[in-house]
DNA sequence: GGCAATTGCGCAATCT
DNA sequence: TAGATTGCGCAATTGC
C-alpha cells in the first residue's frame, strides 16, 4: 500500500509558487463550503481513537525535489503540462472530500493543541507536587533529627547519671539508634 | 495598527477552492525556492527568543464569515471579480517576501515541535522525581518511626528500672519526644 | 477500497 | 520593515 488514493495525474516539477490568479466556476460548492464553515462549532468528539504510535515514514522521496509542497492546488508548470485536471476540482465529489478533509484537519489540530495545553498543565501539577513533598521531607527530616539529639542528648545523661551506679539500668545502647543513617 | 499590511485588492466572497490549475512563467524564482528547500536542515537556533506573553488579540471580526480561509492564494470569484491582481504574485519582491515567510513558517513550526517535545520529557523528568521524593518520604517516615518506638520502649524500661531506685536519674521525659505529631 | 486522522507545506493576516 | 505566529486549505500518507 503506497499507492496514491486519488493522485493519478503525473507530478513532476513545479514551482513552489504555483496557483497563479485565475478565474474559475463553481458557485454551488462555494456556498456549500461556506454553509458548512459557518456553524460555530459541531460537538466534535474528544475521545482520541487512534493513538499511532510509529513515526510517519515519509515515503522514499527519490526524487531530489522533495514535494513541491502542497500549498495550494496542484497546477502546470512553467512547461505549460498540466499536473491535475481543473475538473478535478469542479468535481462535486472532490469539493465533498475537501470538505470532509477539512473538518477533519481542524479537528486534529485542535486535539494537538488541547494536548499541548494538557502537558504543560500536567507539569504545572507534578512542580507543585513537587514543592509538596519537597517540604514533607524537610519536615520529616527535621523531626527526625530532633529525635536523634534527644535520644543522643538521654543517652549521656544517662551515662553520666548512671555511671556512679556502677550499672546501666539498660542493655540497650540509645545511641546505636542515634546512628543509625541519616541520608539516604 | 490594524489595517492590512498588504491586503489592499478587496476581499469579498471567495470560494475555498480557489487557485485553479494555470500556466505561469517565473522559472527563476522556482529555481531559486527549489534550491532553497534542497538542504537538508539550516542550523535553526535552538533558543526561545519571544516569550509572547498576551493572548493573540484577534481583530474584531463583525464579518460573520470567518476569513474565508487563506488556503492558497486569492483569486476571482465565480463573478469573475479579481480580488489579488496577478501581477502581485508574478513580483518578484512578493515572492522574495513568500520565501522569507515560508522559512518563517517552518522555523516556527519547528520550534513548536520542539518545545511540546520538551515540555512532555519536562512532565517525564518530574514524575521521576516525584517518585524519588515519594521513596525518600516512605523511608524517613519509617525511620522516624522505629526511632519512635525505641524511644517509647526505652521510656518504659526506664520507668519499670527507675521506680524501684525511687527517684527518676534524669529530669527530661522521653515520652514528650515520642508524643510529637507523627504526621504531616 | 474507503475514510478519518495526521502531517508537511504554502498563503495571508496579525503580532512583535 | 521584517521576522514570528497562527488559522486555514490542500495533498500525501497512514492506519483502521
Amino acid at each position: 500500500m503506497f499507492l496514491c488514493s486519488r493522485r493519478w495525474w503525473i507530478q513532476t516539477s513545479r514551482p513552489p509558487h504555483q496557483n497563479p490568479p485565475t478565474t474559475q466556476p463553481n458557485g454551488v460548492s462555494v456556498i456549500q463550503s461556506q454553509a458548512r464553515r459557518a456553524p460555530p462549532a459541531p460537538p466534535l468528539a474528544s475521545a482520541p481513537r487512534r493513538p499511532r504510535p510509529q513515526q510517519r515514514q515519509q515515503a522514499p522521496p527519490p526524487d531530489p525535489a522533495p514535494r513541491s509542497a502542497a500549498g495550494g492546488t496542484a497546477t502546470s508548470t512553467s512547461t505549460g503540462r498540466m499536473k491535475k485536471p481543473s475538473a478535478e476540482k469542479d468535481s462535486d465529489e472532490y469539493r465533498q472530500r475537501r470538505e470532509r478533509n477539512n473538518l477533519a484537519v481542524k479537528k486534529s489540530r485542535m486535539r494537538s493543541k488541547q494536548k499541548a495545553q494538557d502537558t504543560q498543565q500536567r507539569v504545572n501539577e507534578l512542580k507543585e507536587e513537587n514543592e509538596r513533598l519537597e517540604a514533607k521531607i524537610k519536615l520529616l527530616s527535621k523531626e527526625l533529627s530532633v529525635l536523634k539529639d534527644l535520644f543522643l542528648e538521654h543517652a549521656h545523661n544517662l551515662a553520666d547519671n548512671v555511671q556512679p551506679a556502677g550499672a546501666a539500668p539498660d542493655g540497650a545502647s540509645p545511641a546505636n539508634g542515634a546512628t543509625n543513617n541519616h541520608s539516604q
